[in-house]
DNA sequence: GACACCATTTAAATCGATTTAAAAACACTA
DNA sequence: TAGTGTTTTTAAATCGATTTAAATGGTGTC
C-alpha cells in the first residue's frame, strides 16, 4: 500500500502520515499512536526507494571481498558487519578473484548507490580510483599500498616484528631465522635486535628453504614465519626432517587464525585483533563519509603477542 | 550532476537522456554514443535513487549470515555472492549472534527494499515471517525446520547417512558407534545397514561419550560423527585414551571442512557441496522472485565421500 | 503539393516518499 | 469579541529518473 492511500484511508494528509511514521514531534500524539497503530494493523511502510530518493542517502556501505576460505577476512568482515548495524548501515558486498579489475564490482556498488567502499581485497586496475572520485565516493582499503585519497588501515608491521623479536630474544633466542617477505616487520625485527648485540638475524623466503638454512647455519634456534598458514607448514617440514617444535626450533607465527591455538600446533603468535580490524575500517569509513576532520592516510593497529607452545625457553 | 541540467548543457530533452543511457534502440547510434560519451567525460550517470523508485526494483537480496568463523558458511556464502554478480543483483548481509530474534534483520532489510531474503543462520523468534508475508517478500531458509511458505534447502541427510555406513560396511566393519545428532543422517546409517545381517549400530550423543561406549563395546570398530570438528575432537580424545586412527578405529566426518585434509587428520568425510549449495539458494529464491512454478517446499543437495585415511579396511 | 510512413525526439505523467511554508484549529488574554 | 500565540495539520514543491503517447522532421510516392 502507498503513502496516498493509506492517508486518505486514514482521513489524515499524507504529510501527517509521514510525519508520524517517523516519530516527529510536530504531530500530537495521539495522532501519532493512531497512525503507527493503523499502519502495523494495515501493512503500511514506507518504500524505501521513495524514502532514498527524498533523503538523497542509502544508508549503504559497499565491500569488496577477497574469497572467505580463509577465516582471516572472514572475521574482519563479521566486525564491519557488526559496526554497521550498529549505526544503521546496511552492508553490500562482492567476492572478486584475485585478478578481478576492481573497476566491475565498484561500478556495481556505484549503480547501487553505495555512500562508501571498504576494500578488503586490494584494488585492481586503474579506472576504480577514477569512478570513486567522479561521484566523490570516499573508500578506504585494507592492507594495500597507499594511494593518495584513500586510507590504509593495516596492522603495525614494524611493532609486529619487534614484538615477536623481543619474545624470542628475551627466552635467550640469538640466532634467529626471519621470513623477509614483509620488509616491515623484517625491520621491525631487526629494531630489536639491536639490543642484543650478539643476536644475528638470517632471513627466508619460503616455507621450503628453512631445512636448508637451518642445516647451513645450525646455531639457529628459532624461526619466525610470515603467517600462522606458513608456521604450521613450516612445523610439518620440520617434524619431516625430524626436529622437534619447540625442543629444537622455537617457532612463532602471525595472524592467529583460530586452529593455530589447536592442541595439534599450540602455536605462538602475533595477533592481529581481526574482528577489532572491521571496526576501524567501518568507523573510519564513516567518519570520511561525515566528512569529519581529519582525515589521517594511513592507520597503523596495534597487534598482541599470543603466547602458547611453540617457542622454548633457552 | 542531475538529468536535467545534464539534458540541458548538450541541449536535448531528459528523455533522449535516459533512453540513450539505457541503450534504447528508439534514440538514433549517433546521438546515443554522443550522449554516452558526454556522460563519461562530464561524470554523468543516473541516481540509483530515482532509477530504483521509477523501476520499483531494487536488485536488492538480503542474506542474513551466522558468525562466519566457521568457514563452512563462508564458503556457502561466497556462493550465493557470486550467483548474485551473475544475475546483476547486490548482496546485502547481516551477521545475526544465536539467539537475536529474526525480525531485527529482517525489518532492517526490508527497509532497505531487498526483493528476497536467504537465511544462512535459522530463523529465530515469530515474528519473522509475518513482516515478510506481508510486504510479500520470499524467503530461503537454510538446513532449518521446515515453515509453511518458505522453501528450506538442505543436505541429502539419509543419503550421506547411507553413504558413510556403506563405506564402512564395504570394508568390512560390522560394529559401528554412530552419531544420534541427527536423525535422518541416522535413519540413513540404519537403512545401508538393513543389507547386511550381522551389521550393529550403537549410538552416541556427545564426542566426550565415545571412550565410555567404545570400553562397553569392544567389538566396535568404527565411528561416524557429526562433523568434521567432532570427528577431530573424537581423533584427540582416542588418541589420549591409547588407540590409534584407523589401526584401532576408523573414522568418518561430515562437513569436508579445509583443515581436514591437512595431514595431521586426513580425515575421510562425507562432502556437502557448500558452495555450490550458496548458488542453489540463491538461484531458487530468485525463481520465486519471479513467481517462477514450481515451488519445492524442500530442496536435498547431494553428498560425496571423500576418501582419506581414517578408514581402514578389516 | 499533399499524403503517408518511418525514424527520432520530446513533453508530461509517474514512481512514493519528505519537507517547508502556510493554513487551520485551538486556547488564552484583554 | 477580537487579538495573540501555540499547537497541529496540510498543500504543494521536490528528490531524479523512466516511460508513454504525442509531436517533429525527413523521405518517398503519386
Amino acid at each position: 500500500m502507498q503513502l496516498k492511500k493509506f492517508a486518505e484511508m486514514l482521513g489524515v494528509s499524507r504529510a501527517t502520515v509521514s510525519l508520524a511514521m517517523n516519530n516527529s514531534p510536530l504531530v500530537a500524539e495521539a495522532t501519532k499512536k493512531r497512525i503507527q497503530e493503523a499502519a502495523k494493523r494495515f501493512g503500511y511502510f514506507p518504500s524505501p526507494q521513495g524514502r532514498a530518493l527524498r533523503r538523497g542517502r542509502s544508508e549503504l556501505l559497499g565491500c569488496i571481498l577477497p574469497n572467505l576460505n580463509n577465516s582471516f577476512f572472514a572475521t574482519i568482515f563479521c566486525g564491519i558487519s557488526r559496526k554497521c548495524t550498529e549505526t544503521g548501515y546496511a552492508l553490500l558486498s562482492m567476492h572478486v578473484e584475485k585478478a578481478t579489475d576492481s573497476a566491475l564490482p565498484v561500478r556495481r556498488m556505484l549503480e547501487h548507490g553505495v555512500e562508501g567502499i571498504i576494500f578488503l581485497a586490494s584494488p585492481k586496475g586503474d579506472e576504480w580510483h577514477k569512478l570513486l572520485k567522479q561521484r566523490e565516493v570516499p573508500a578506504i582499503l585494507y592492507d594495500a599500498p597507499v594511494m593518495p585519497g584513500f586510507p590504509v588501515v593495516m596492522s603495525d608491521d614494524l611493532s609486529g616484528g619487534k614484538m615477536a623479536m623481543e619474545h624470542l630474544l628475551a627466552r635467550g633466542h640469538r640466532h634467529i631465522l626471519c621470513s623477509a617477505r614483509r620488509p616491515a616487520r623484517l625491520q621491525g625485527n631487526r629494531y630489536a635486535a639491536q639490543a642484543y648485540p650478539d643476536a644475528r638475524i638470517v632471513t627466508f623466503d619460503a616455507a621450503d628453504s628453512v631445512p636448508e638454512l637451518l642445516g647451513k647455519h645450525p646455531e639457529i634456534t628459532a624461526v619466525t614465519a610470515y603467517s600462522d598458514d606458513e608456521a604450521i607448514e613450516i612445523m610439518r617440514i620440520l617434524k619431516k626432517n625430524g626436529r622437534r617444535v619447540p625442543e629444537d626450533i622455537s617457532l612463532i607465527g602471525f595472524d592467529n587464525m583460530p586452529y593455530s591455538a589447536w592442541e595439534e600446533f599450540g602455536l605462538t603468535t602475533v595477533s592481529q585483533a581481526q574482528y577489532h580490524t572491521g571496526t576501524v575500517l567501518c568507523e573510519e569509513l564513516l567518519r570520511r563519509i561525515a566528512g569529519q576532520q581529519p582525515f589521517p592516510e594511513c592507520i597503523s593497529l596495534p597487534l598482541e603477542l599470543i603466547e602458547r607452545q611453540t617457542v622454548r625457553t633457552l
